[in-house]
RNA sequence: GCUCCCUUCGUCUAGUGGCCUAGGACGCUGGCCUCUCACGCCGGUAACAGGGGUUCGAAUCCCCUAGGGAGCGCCA
């Protein structure tokens, strides 16, 4: 007998994502949820999101959560669930039933200690630790109320082929399967069993998941066709390494997709990071969502594990910061700022000061703290800066710069560019000379947007209050 | 150990027998621009894991070897 997956082509296109909520949500996770989101949109299909806690030792509520909010801060809005399956207790007993009842399950009483003694054998014979059938053909149970599993009865002869879209044709021969359980001794169901239930209730005619899976996917295709379902399409996505190489894990630094949020990521620099990541479309490296839903399929995902690149995100991360609406980088930026303490609700608008610094930010937080002269005012000068800037010898240019900014009819950018330029030329000195001290008496350090446009933000109070500071540093150092 | 999967610059990748003395991107790097820091622009660096075949011709097809990974739970 061959058994063989396959789409059903006929139906819309409905993909799911079905985490288990033992942790956050972590990058690989977001990544296949990402493809199986871009594959429903792609084909106006339905993308499904079930939480997979019949493991009642390790769910918890609060991973729920973070998954859940992780999904909304990405963008990955789901058409149907959060399904929970530990709310469908009573079908999945339904269903081992039925298995029961048509011969496909069959309770097994081996004890633990069998079952250990059993395995510690065959690794010891170098053979594959598996099942060996001891109760498949009827056992008698050792007492009335002995406790017992129920197990798949597996095909034993045949092969079960894998079509699956990425890796291509995988055939797996059914004497290397064992009977597994699906049914617990206190009578819940296991996920090879709940996944396989699931996926064929809520019609899910492609399943894009981890390619940890694949190996159980003959298992599943098996109870699948005992059921007399027809197994969906399958995607398996390689697995994302740390930047060494190895497994990702937390000593690579983020591997929670909130964390990106905490370290100042835009969520589209993020996404378009993921979708590159195994996946390609030519040489084109900038996606918007649309653009990724429009070419994204899952047959041009790579078979192989591909690490993970802080520094191209980075990039990408100011790429997004630089190209997107001001007003939308601004309203992430706030949450930033506020980290700081800081609110950016009096003067000057965030959007502006966005749209002054977003070309030398590659993360909001990093704009945040850059930022932070233009609403407040600062303690202390950086010593070095003040010590090279704020000295008797540009003193004569900040008076002169002072005189000048009272002086301007309009406080624009223009305006004062020419005033900072005028200065210069009347002192005989570069630009450089008048507007790095200049500079250094607005934020406090040498660095900062174009001065004139700093200027222009801080506004014509607070300019010429910083003026008067710098001024007095300067007085109370060279006479000191 | 067994089964399954994977293997192009440091990294992400293009490439589906001739367009490849292998292209793009990140990084690194030389230069230009410049009021700081950046942005931007121009240039450079660097790879087909190894070995056999098949073919007029192979990164592309086949085989072997090596290396890496996953699975083998009353976890998912």
């Amino acid at each position: 007998m061959r058994i063989v997956s396959g789409s059903r082509p006929t139906m819309t296109v409905r993909t799911r994502f079905a985490p288990s909520p033992t942790g956050y949500l972590h990058i690989g996770g977001a990544r296949t949820a990402l493809f199986s989101w871009l594959y429903a949109r792609k084909h106006g299909g339905q993308f499904i999101l079930r939480i997979e806690d019949t493991d009642l030792e390790r769910s918890t509520e609060e991973s729920v959560n973070a998954i859940l909010e992780g999904m909304t801060w990405l963008g990955l809005e789901y058409d149907e669930g959060p399904f929970y399956q530990t709310k469908r207790f009573d079908r999945y007993a339904v269903i081992i039933e039925q298995l029961i009842d048509t011969g496909h399950a069959y309770k097994c009483y081996c004890s633990k200690e069998r079952l250990e003694k059993l395995r510690e054998e065959q690794m010891a014979n170098k053979e594959k630790p598996r099942y060996d059938g001891h109760c498949r053909d009827g056992a008698t149970p050792p007492s009335a109320d002995a406790p017992y599993v129920i197990r798949f009865r597996n095909p034993q002869e045949g092969e079960v082929v894998v079509d699956d879209l990425i890796r291509g044709r995988v055939v797996f021969q059914n004497t290397e399967l064992d009977d597994l359980i699906i049914a617990r001794t206190d009578g819940t169901p296991t996920y090879n069993l709940t996944v396989v239930v699931d996926d064929a209730d809520m019609d899910i005619t492609h399943v894009i998941r981890g390619d940890d899976h694949l190996n159980n996917t003959p298992r599943q295709i098996n109870i699948l066709r005992a059921l007399g379902a027809t197994p969906p399409s399958y995607s398996h996505v390689p697995m994302i390494l740390g930047a060494d190489g190895k497994r990702l894990s937390k000593r690579h630094g983020a591997v929670s997709v909130m964390q990106y949020r905490e370290e100042g990521y835009l969520p589209e620099a993020l996404l378009n990071y993921l979708a590159r990541l195994g996946w390609s479309h030519g040489d084109q490296e900038i996606f918007s969502i649309d653009e990724m839903i429009e070419l994204f399929d899952v047959k041009d995902v790579n078979k192989s594990a591909s690490s993970f690149n802080p520094d191209k995100l980075l990039w990408l991360s100011q790429h997004y910061i630089k190209e997107s609406d001001p007003q939308h980088v601004a309203r992430h930026l706030s949450y930033h700022l506020g980290r700081l303490n800081i609110d950016p609700a009096p003067a000057p608008e965030l959007s502006d000061v966005v749209k002054a610094q977003r070309e030398r930010a590659k993360t909001l937080v990093e704009m945040a703290a850059n930022s932070t002269f233009f609403y407040q005012d600062f303690e202390h000068y950086d010593d070095k800066a003040a010590q090279k800037n704020l000295t008797a010898a540009t003193r004569p240019a900040l008076a002169q710069l002072r005189e000048r900014f009272t002086a301007l009819p309009d406080w624009l950018p223009e305006v004062i560019h020419q005033a900072v330029i005028d200065t210069a030329e009347a002192l005989g000195e570069k630009l450089g000379k008048v507007a790095q001290p200049l500079r250094v008496a607005m934020s406090g350090g040498t660095v900062s947007p174009p001065i004139d446009v700093t200027v222009h933000l801080i506004g014509r109070e607070r300019t010429l209050a910083r003026l008067d500071k710098a001024l007095a540093y300067i007085d109370s150092t060279v006479s000191a």
